[in-house]
This record gives C-alpha cells, sequence and structure tokens, in this order.
DNA sequence: TTGTGGTATGTTACCTGTAACAATAATCAC
DNA sequence: GTGATTATTGTTACAGGTAACATACCACAA
C-alpha cells in the first residue's frame, strides 16, 4: 500500500539511462543530448517525480531551510516581521522554518535544538539572552544568525531592530510635552524589551520631575487586560490623566474602556499605544502610538543573513532601524 | 573556519566504542552499560552534540515535520489556526513548516513541491481546489492530508471547517430580523469562501425579498478598504441601511468611517463582521460578528493528522465546527 | 594515421544515523 | 561442565542526489 517515493533512479532505469544523467538534467537540462532530454522529460512527468532534499542535505549539510525563532505568532507584531523575511528569503529560494517558544527560555533552548537538527543553514532569533546551553549550540553550529527587534548589544551577534528604550523615553516625552502629567504605565509579559522601555519611561518621568506609576502583570497582554488595568487605575490612582501602554492592543483596551465609562479621550485622559497596528491609526479616536519599523526589520535582517551565507561582510554593529512617534488623537493638543 | 559539525562518530571516538553504541543511547540510555553511559555522557555534553535528522529523513522518509499551507500569514484569522495546529502538533514532537501562497493557485503549487521535497510527513492546506499538477503531487506523495477552513466538500481529501454558506445566511437573516433591509455585502479578495458567504448573502435576501447590493475588490482586505468602500457606498446607494462585510477588517473600517462622518451605528447604519477578532468583540459599540471556530479548526485538524498518522481511522466526511451569530452592538435591537 | 579537444554519459564514493544481524562475554540451571 | 540465556557491543548495509573523476565517442587538424 505504501507506494514508495519515485527516485531519480526510477527515471532513469525507465529511460534507460543512469540516475546521474538524470540528475544533470534536473540541474542544467542543456547538458543532456537532445534525445534523452525528451525522454526523460515525459518520464518525469510520467511517473510523477518530486525533488528530494534529503540527500543533499546529508551530504553537504546545506538545507536551503532558515530557522526563524519567534516569542509567538498570534501577535500581529511578529506577523508582520515575518512578512518582511518572508519577502527577502522566498525569492532567494529559501523555505522558512517558524518556530515560538512562548517568551521561555528553556523552550527557546529545545527549538534551537530543532531547528538545527533539521540542518537549517541559519537562524533569526528574537532574544538577545538565552539560556548557557543555548548558547553554546548557536556557537557550535557555526551558522549566520541574526538577532531582530532590539538594536543595543547585549550579544555578539549581528542584530538588526530599534531602539525601544529610546522610542518610550520620546513618546513619554511627548505626553509631558501636550499637557499629560500623571502618567501611569501599563505592562503586560515583562520581556527584554518591555524592561528597556520602562526606562525609558521612567527617564522622561524623572527628567521633567514627574513619578512613574506602573501596572504590570504576568499574562500576554491582551485588550482585556488593557481594560482591566484601567479599572484598577481609576481605583488606584484616580488623579490619573494619562497612560502609556508597552503595546497597542493594552492601549485599545485602555481607550475602549474608557469609552464605555464615558471618560474623555484625550481631554481627561491621554493613551498611547506602541508599534502602530493598523488598528490603532485606523480607530476613532486615532491612537498616539510609536510606529516601529515591523517589515522592514524582518525584511533588513534577512538580507544581512544572505549577505552572510554568501559569505559576504555583514554589519558588525547592531543596525537601528528608525521609528516614529504618531501623537494621533488620543493626546491633547 | 568551517568547523564540521560533531557527529556521533566523533562522541564514538573520544569514548572508544563504536557510532551504534552511542546511537543506542541517545534512543534508549538504559541499553548501555553504566561505565559506557557516563562516558558518553560527559562526551557529549563536551563536544556539543547536535541531533541530526537529515540520515534518518533519508533513509525512512519520515521528518516529523508537518507542512502547513496557508494564503497568508499576516492575516490574524490564520495566526489562530496556527496556535491551534502547534497546540496539538508541537506536544506530539512534530515540527511544523509553515508557507503561505497569498491566494495564487501557482504559488500554492510551487508550496507544496518545496514542502515535499522536505519530506514532510503530512500536510494541512486551506484549499479544496489546487493546479492539476498540485492535485498529482498529492496523490502521488502518499501522505495524509487535511484540508481546513471550509466543510464543503471538494476534494476527496478528509476536511475539517464549518460552513461559510450557512454562518454568512443566518448572519444576514439576523440583520434583516433586527430591521436592516437594505443591507450591502462588502467583498474583498474573491477566494472560494468567500464567494461562500456571498451566496449565503444573497439567499437570505432573496428569501427576505430583498435585492443584493454587492462591493467587490481584488485588494486584500483592510480597514482602509472597509472605509473607501464606504464613502463609494454612500454615494452609489444612500438610502442603504446595513453592511455586511466578508470580514472584521472592513467591517471596523466601515464602522470608523461611519463614526468619523458622524453616521449613527447602529441606528442609522448596521454593520457585521465575519470571524470575531479580538478587536471586534472589544470595541465600543461591539461588531455584530459570525465567531468562527478558528483556533479549533486547527486544533480539530491537526488531531485528525495524528490519527492518520498513526494509521487510525479518521473522519471521512468533511467535520463541520460550530459558529456562532453575535449581534453586538452594531445591529438595531 | 595519430593526436587533440570537446561532448555526452557512466562509475564511485560520500554524507550520518540506525535496522538487522552477528559476535562475544557473562550468568545461570542442572 | 555444558548448553542455554541474557546483556552488551560490533559489523554491515542502506537511504538518494551529486561532486569528482573516468570513459567512450566523434570531429577535425596535422
Amino acid at each position: 500500500m505504501k507506494k514508495k517515493r519515485t527516485t531519480l533512479q526510477d527515471i532513469a532505469d525507465r529511460v534507460g539511462v543512469t540516475k546521474m544523467t538524470v540528475s544533470r538534467f534536473m540541474r542544467n537540462p542543456e547538458q543532456v543530448s537532445d534525445t534523452l532530454r525528451h525522454q526523460i522529460q515525459a518520464a518525469l512527468d510520467e511517473l510523477g517525480y518530486i525533488p528530494n532534499r534529503a540527500p543533499d542535505i546529508l551530504s553537504k549539510a546545506k538545507s536551503h531551510a532558515i530557522g526563524v525563532l519567534l516569542p509567538s505568532l498570534t501577535n500581529q507584531v511578529f506577523a508582520e516581521v515575518i512578512r518582511g523575511i518572508e519577502s527577502v528569503l522566498e525569492p532567494a529560494g529559501y523555505q522558512t522554518m517558524l518556530a515560538h517558544y512562548g517568551y521561555s527560555k528553556t523552550s527557546e533552548e529545545q527549538r534551537i535544538a530543532t531547528l538545527l537538527s533539521y540542518n537549517v543553514d541559519a537562524l533569526i532569533i528574537s532574544e538577545s539572552q538565552h539560556t548557557e546551553r543555548a548558547q553554546k549550540m548557536l556557537e557550535n553550529a557555526g551558522i549566520p544568525v541574526v538577532e531582530i527587534m532590539d538594536s543595543v548589544a547585549h550579544s555578539r551577534l549581528p542584530a538588526v531592530g530599534f531602539d525601544n528604550r529610546a522610542a518610550a523615553f520620546e513618546m513619554t516625552q511627548a505626553m509631558i510635552a501636550r499637557g499629560h502629567q500623571k502618567i501611569a504605565y501599563f505592562a503586560a509579559r515583562m520581556d527584554e524589551r518591555t524592561l528597556q522601555r520602562i526606562q525609558g519611561y521612567e527617564a522622561a518621568m524623572a527628567e521633567a520631575g514627574l513619578s512613574p506609576y506602573i501596572k504590570k502583570s504576568d499574562q500576554a497582554s491582551s485588550f482585556t487586560l488593557g481594560a482591566q488595568f484601567l479599572e484598577q487605575l481609576l481605583e488606584e490612582f484616580p488623579q490619573a490623566d494619562g497612560i502609556f501602554c508597552t503595546n497597542d492592543d493594552l492601549a485599545i483596551g485602555a481607550l475602549y474602556a474608557c469609552q464605555k465609562r464615558g471618560i474623555l479621550i484625550p481631554e481627561q485622559m491621554g493613551i498611547a499605544g506602541f508599534h502602530g497596528h493598523d488598528v490603532a491609526r485606523a480607530m476613532v479616536p486615532r491612537l498616539a502610538t510609536v510606529i516601529t519599523p515591523r517589515e522592514d526589520m524582518g525584511r533588513i535582517a534577512a538580507e544581512q543573513l544572505l549577505l552572510a551565507l554568501n559569505g559576504e561582510a555583514t554589519h558588525t554593529t547592531p543596525i537601528a532601524l528608525p521609528y516614529q512617534i504618531d501623537c494621533g488623537e488620543s493626546l491633547r493638543c
């Protein structure tokens, strides 16, 4: 019942040549005589040959596959990063192998091992800190690795990202400049990048002589969590007149919760998010947000990887891409 | 410079045994004597061995990888489908290889070929119609294939989805029941599933003696497109009092555009979307929408695939999962 | 005719983990 | 002590495409 896969040998037998000749035809038909060319093509069509990368992967340890390791796939941010990556890798003939690790370092280690066991030619990762074993694996693998999402060099790996701290600093400044003073920060799952954003927020608040007020949670960010945070904030810190959220999901949830309660945006409460989702930019009022270079990050990281794979020089220092502060309609003027 | 990958042979040499013994240790440490066990473990740690699936894929044509073929990765709908798939496949020890084809049939054919060339053990696809060559490849491959997103059997493949036509029919009926009459349909990229939804809309309108009004586009759906459609609708069909959109993106775009123009929702215009995004359900007013079983679809499809891979019986007829009509706050009461 | 060059095809070996079988040593029952 | 049994390790072969090298053949120049 389990009919074996058609191999080059099957084609060769049908035509009466060796598989080497068929192999030549596959890679460069010009190398084969006219007569055989037609016969081989006919046999291929008839038997339905599907190329098999396994032998090549085994003998050359080149898979033409590239591993992409992200904390989450459901987060819209990473969907756009993926689009950027694929826009470069797919035309270059590389297949991407996606894996996610739910922000857990040990899970990341396992994913790295899995991807390496498939002989990926290169890796795109989104953390700068790993378990010791993961770190060692990455070094041992001897393949190009690029780190995304962050432009602050923690490791010695090539990196493509943006400055999370500076972006949050600037947005906080913008909020203060527009007359918001008692600004709270909403943070969900505390990864390295959120910590940097908090630092930026705290620095800007301190510079203006204002005291920070931070709400944290271990949960993943969601609209619901944003709404919950808002309710809590109104209880705990009713004088608040501004909220800066670590991402748009929280901000949108908080904004809707304000609307339900009849709190005026931006008069009574200024709200800002982070990343510049399509929703944030389409909604009424338009959400103030930091527009981050999500797709570019993926694209440029993939380009760096291709350079490395071709043995060409890559950026030795982290590439910091520009972001954009959009004050939208959810901050005072 | 390119130090070769550490192999079992390297470990074996270090310990002074054959690689077969090391292989046994890897698969079942009990089979190896105490003394060797410790030595081998030490050598593995020291040399940083990373398993290599390539030989196994070559000799058994089993990769423990499963191909997932989706029209788009940026669409939030598919992100949730992926989450469902991974929630089953990852614990089962399978790596997913994701590929997307941008709704193009020829591109889908290429992706299928690529995934098969990596010896995926099974495939999850999201179309029921393929190019002739793609169809032949799927048959020749001799691996389990499950189709998702649709419960209407076009092919003979196992399918897990929901009834797009019936869902659209019911939502249209609900809109009519709530007093909306001149209901327009907004459709973006016309894939098979959107066509089915349009059929459901048309049938419900016909049943109520109302005339359909459909706006179509080749573009991908987006908030912007929803807003554009709304502007056009107000020009071309100003008496419209309801809009049913083929997905939430269009609906949200149209809703925001109404808000900007001061059109009252739902009094002057009823709006309904499709899929039940988080945003749709969090926004003010809450969007009427068909809540589709996105994550379940992925999960159950993956479960069916595991059954097939274990040689157990799978559903022979398409599995139609339940959906839910949520009238939200964007339809009259 | 011999030699040279080029084209078309064949042969061999390789990549690495493991199934299948073989061998060896140690243990035990009688 | 002999044969049987078990535990442990070794040997061989295999999967399929292709690099590298070898061969065969023909055309043409000297």
